[in-house]
DNA sequence: CATGAATGAGGTTTCATTCAT
DNA sequence: GATGAATGAAACCTCATTCAT
């Protein structure tokens, strides 16, 4: 009845198949993050694919399974763009600027990222709940960060006490919100908060009270 | 043409009219806070008023022009209460820390707030955008931060430059964030990120955040 | 039950009455005019009246007999403007040709005769058909016409045996349908017949068809 | 996007698809004609035809696309009987009455005909104007008449300078006049003007007027 | 692997009308 | 004489989903 695949089987398979449940999923991708889970339409991202509507039941079950699988595919993106950075290799207090950095950076280019955790905490994260690979793929990251921490502290430029998580958790706020909140945070202060001077002041002001926070 | 009108107009009116309004304004803040712009329903809003369906057209004329009263209304509540402390009456470095701690509990206590603008920015702000009254109403906030650095930076105890408006998103962002995604971020790293002891970690880490960037 | 009296009544009555209840005819009857009966709006007939919508009932009862009262008051018009001819004092072709030119600039001037009638007709004249003035209205035009065509006849120009029933009603045809369809007729044919000249040439081979059929 | 094709596409499709579309524009036709635009309910289409109400709009879009598309229809048909009377065969002053008789015959029997102009006529030929096939549908008449005129004008038996746009839209005139207001005209004269022999001195009286003009 | 046809349930909005003063 | 508040029914249209091939 489920004729989807994950990538891991190596079993053979056609490539309309999988070109096809790429298409999809890119197109989903889009039209739930530019309209939310409700506001999505499935003839939408039929169309979006090129692909008959009925094609989607087929690979994906439902809507809101063809949700999840969008969300899966989203933490694998930025947590594999993450393990590229190496900071295992890079000395603690470059390491941190550079995540928060690639944070900035990594979240002004894939503005779905964010609309589409906004649609999933929206509703109460049914959908990752679900999911038996989310927490894998994303403990290596808080891994990585107590890496970091562990060696700025004991060569003395890092604060005691650091937990991880709450460190990784404030800096993705002060990227995501800026992005995230942009359109009402610039309607109701009357500034535009997405030129290219405010945005350059935005991550310097994050990477100072990151680092004001964490050096000793 | 339009029987709604402003709480600023004196002209005698209904006490029902009154009563049917705010009782539209709170059901339909509730449902359009738990389920978003576009999986709110009018019927629902119309039975958690206890009213006809009917009635929320002759008041409010549309789904988004009902929208944007409830996010007027929702402003308009958090700027009350930030009036409420007098900040300027207090002590620098106290009054950023009030801040904060209110910021914290006040999305706590109000997580409609949170939706509801998280639902406005998928939208990309389109309706505030329409509203005549939202700047108004959020510029006093950001004149009294101002005066609250000032004031810092006078008797030494602030560093210099800092943007009142950077600062407060950055506050925002840290109480916002963590409250909008806590159902993603406690499922994706599989912790309660909801408990007590949690909380309480957060808003310290949170304060220590915020004035170790801005104490000089 | 039924506040609504005619003209003919001479009781006293309230000057605020009479005006009202005539600006709801008016605005009825551009309405429905306008919009057809079905198409047409109670709240738009109030709001173009300037009064509220509940007085359309307390005066007129009812869409429907609002409907009857609008094309009642439409057919009187048309009728008191024929009587102002005054045919009956005028030599036979010369009453032809009037009569012709007056129902061709009546139509003109009053279009929402036109589309009044054919709402009634699509609805099968259910309306008329209840209202007890309509015929004693309209039978003095086909006397008046009657004697036009004996007059006629006696002095030898008119043909005989011509129903003054038929020739009004082929008279009304040209004029009615030509306004009436003005605009299928352009867009089929690919040309504007609303043009000054083209309005002129209709009116000349009107009075011809009319007159080489009556003249003997 | 749209499933709605045109007759002339030859590719191959499935019968059922065709017999759908057609039983739709069948009720469509009916309801209008019935009820004007704004009369007609989508549900009594849906019904009427035996199908499902969503299938309307996968098939036409809107009420207003399938009110366009049944008024194609009507044109189509009577352009096409037209064409079956094989005018230019016939001798000139027996083309002319045998046009009237047709056309009178086909109001008659086609009343939906009449009432489906009306309805597009109170909105100011809107739809019509979208249509890219309308006026081509009707061009050929007007050469065919004009044809009639130029061999009667060539004969001797036709007066000079007759335009067959205003000659056809005479003739139409006394008959669609005459049986589009039957009901309200019946009323007003309180005459019966549907019995039989109204009906054949109607068409006497007609063919003599047009006659009476159009001979020299 | 792929698709056009079809649908039941339910969405927002509109309507003529009545209530209560 | 006049009106703002309120409503039940029904309008057009949309949606995720399934059927049949």
């Amino acid at each position: 009845m489920k004729p989807r695949r994950t990538q891991a089987q190596t079993e053979p398979r056609s490539r309309d198949a999988d070109r096809s449940q790429l298409a999809i999923l890119a197109s989903a991708r889009d039209e739930f993050s530019q309209r939310g889970l409700a506001g999505a339409r499935m003839d939408s991202i039929a169309e979006r694919a090129g692909l008959n509507k009925r094609l989607i039941y087929y690979y994906f079950g439902s809507k809101d399974d063809l949700f999840l699988a969008v969300l899966e595919g989203t933490y694998a993106s930025i947590r594999q763009a993450e393990q590229r950075l190496h900071l295992e290799d890079v000395e603690p207090v470059e390491a941190i600027r550079r995540l928060v950095s690639f944070t900035w950076h990594y979240y002004l280019e894939h503005p779905e990222f964010i609309t589409l955790l906004n649609s999933e905490n929206l509703h109460r994260a049914v959908h990752l709940k679900r999911s038996e690979r989310i927490q894998e793929m994303n403990s290596p990251l808080i891994e990585l960060l107590d890496d970091v921490l562990d060696r700025g502290r004991r060569s003395g430029v890092f604060r005691d006490g650091i937990d991880p998580v709450q460190l990784y958790i404030s800096i993705a706020s002060l990227c995501y919100f800026y992005l995230s909140n942009n359109d009402t945070l610039s309607t109701i202060f009357g500034r535009d908060l997405r030129t290219p001077k405010a945005m350059a002041q935005r991550l310097s002001h994050m990477t100072d009270l990151v680092l004001g926070y964490a050096l000793r």
